[in-house]
DNA sequence: TTCCTGGCCA
DNA sequence: TGGCCGGGAA
């Protein structure tokens, strides 16, 4: 399906986002400011859909860390692997998480979308929509319902997500934090996402820019974390080691990752991860930038030689 | 067997 | 830091 239209992603006044936590009183007129947006049109739906395309409208308000040397030929890497995502489809790119949740107001919107993400770990896309499509169908895409809800009923519903016993807890608690706590609505910051139960670096990253429409950092999953390692885009502090959780990722490549590319870098990533450098024999024949990744052809297990598989060693 | 857009707990 | 939650797919 051609995807053609520009993302008008919200642009950051002034030049209070630089990794910096904002005062509190520019971050609520922003809040403010993005809810009364997101009624007719939310950037972040047009950010999930087109993901290759420019992502932030002003580039001028980008900030660069640049507190380390980005690697060599990165932007050539990007560039590459842009070129592959858009010649080869891949499954994050059917998922729409908006389906059917545009029609909320912003509030239950928001709470719709922090569902979908506690509900997505570790879990295929289709199975997390079709559960939130579920939750939807059963009127329980709001805080106040949620909360209401007995727990079971929640835990069948969201069946066969991943977790789902835990999920069904973490989701009645997180709904009555919300009803308590924020008047229904879900927190607007990272660190206050942090303190709800089934929420980690993540998902609240994740919701930051999904929900709230605001970059505080990159979202790192397992994709993510391990595409990077494989291209030596990150390391250890001090270290040329990789790194060891997506938490660290996160915090090394945002040493050097332009800002504008926060948000896009993500799905990029993902979608590459799901088609071409797969967990598992990642087909670097297929890859147009292996000349530019110190692991290209380097965990290739010989097909079919034995049942034991060995574990690819990181070439880093 | 391993992994799926992780996070919690000991 | 590692075990654990978890059914399903490849």
């Amino acid at each position: 399906m051609p995807r053609a239209r520009k993302i008008p992603l919200l642009q950051t006044p002034g030049s209070e986002d630089d990794g910096v936590v904002p005062k509190n009183r520019v971050r609520k007129r922003r809040v403010e400011m993005i809810a009364k947006e997101v009624k007719t049109e939310s950037p972040q739906e047009n950010f999930l859909r087109h993901p290759e395309i420019e992502d932030f409208a002003n580039k001028s308000d980008n900030v660069y860390s640049q507190s380390i040397q980005p690697p060599a030929n990165w932007e050539r890497v990007i560039e590459g692997i842009r070129s592959m995502r858009l010649s080869e489809h891949a499954p994050v790119d059917s998922i729409d998480p908006d389906e059917g949740v545009t029609s909320l107001q912003p509030k239950e919107r928001r709470f719709a979308v922090l569902v979908g993400s506690l509900l997505s770990s570790q879990t295929k896309g289709h199975v997390t929509h079709e559960a939130n499509q579920r939750l939807l169908e059963n009127g329980l895409l709001s805080a106040d319902t949620m909360d209401k809800a007995d727990e079971a009923t929640i835990k069948s519903l969201i069946y066969p997500v991943g977790f789902y016993t835990r999920k069904a807890q973490h989701l009645k608690q997180v709904a009555k934090i919300c009803v308590s706590k924020y008047d229904g609505d879900i927190p607007s910051t990272v660190d206050d996402l942090l303190l709800l139960p089934g929420v980690g670096p993540k998902i609240a990253h994740l919701v930051m820019i999904m929900a709230w429409n605001k970059v505080e950092g990159i979202c790192v999953d397992t994709h993510v974390h391990r595409v990077s390692n494989r291209l030596g885009w990150v390391s250890r502090p001090g270290t040329k080691q990789g790194t060891r959780s997506p938490e660290e990722t996160r915090v090394s490549l945002q040493q050097w990752l332009p800002k504008e590319e926060w948000v896009s870098i993500n799905l990029l990533l993902v979608g590459f991860g799901q088609t071409i450098c797969t967990p598992l024999r990642p087909r670097c024949a297929k890859c147009t930038v292996s000349e530019f990744c110190p692991s290209a052809f380097k965990e290739i297990s010989s097909t079919a030689s034995t049942s034991k598989t060995r574990r690819p060693k990181k070439e880093l």
